[in-house]
DNA sequence: TTGGTTTGTTTGTATATACAATTATTCTAA
DNA sequence: TTAGAATAATTGTATATACAAACAAACCAA
């Protein structure tokens, strides 16, 4: 990279975050339209649920790249929300396995139906090639920072 | 695209938006080592005014892609820590004109730096190249969800 | 000129996040 | 076996964000 500043304003203007924003906000409105009314980042930790159910928060914390609080709050509104159930592990009372309520199991199929149609408007004229060099830049730069 | 459900990982845990997020914590942490505390979200709301003073929040909503009360908070926070003043528009007293205080504007040399330095270590291993296509990329995303 | 619309900002309300400190439990080493 | 370290989660506090609704000023058209 070179020296001047003008790479300041290129730099942050791309990595403002306005694209994962608006992905966030347009998987919200999808969701909507189908009558599942969660945020986008309840969607993300309900992602790996479906995945698979039981995990610590510690581990949903990794997964979602989230400190404990914040997936310790995220989780409070989920269980508000009736999807999801803390269950204190019985094998070590400091740790508690995340499980899905029956509510939370069934949205699972109209939820990842939502996220492929809004990763398909998002990806409108972007090749493969091109999402995967994204992605992988973007790790660089994550890992760098770590 | 294809039809597969692995894209939605893929996609998501390539655009959670935890570069943006660990770039902003990095932002701030070496803001902080100059003694400036400031987030990096009043960084790049600050950006614009070093950049000109005088502009209306409106503006500064556009420029950051943020919306109006996002903006207003950010300023009544930028105005407690005396970085900014609000100017009541004399031409339209709907409009405040947004001005830097002495001491905002004496932050800037020492912010710009500690931006260039947070890119650089960002970008370590990134070619300008692969930057820039990632951008274009985003970019691309952007438009197609706005 | 006046009444309806548009525009710029703020307020209300809810969610998400970071960082630091705390609590509760488990592990470990003397 | 027990005291101190490590681990899992929570709480406190502050900031940022979205969306909707409210408010005030300005514009504009009949």
């Amino acid at each position: 990279m070179n020296d001047n500043f003008e790479d300041t304003d290129e730099f942050f203007s791309f990595l403002t975050g306005k694209a994962y924003a608006a992905l966030g906000r347009r998987l919200q409105r999808n969701l909507k339209e189908e009558g599942v009314n969660i945020t986008s980042e309840q969607w993300s930790l309900l992602y790996y649920l479906w995945m698979e159910e039981g995990r610590t928060q510690q581990e949903l914390a990794c997964l979602t790249f989230r400190d404990k609080p914040s997936v310790s709050r995220l989780i409070n509104n989920l269980e508000k929300l009736k999807l999801v159930i803390r269950v204190n592990d019985k094998e070590d009372k400091r740790t508690n396995l995340i499980f899905l309520t029956k509510q939370g199991r069934q949205m699972k199929e109209a939820c990842l139906r939502q996220a492929k149609r809004t990763i398909d408007q998002a990806l409108e004229g972007v090749t493969r090639e091109d999402m995967v060099k994204a992605r992988n830049t973007l790790d660089v730069l994550y890992s760098n920072l770590s």
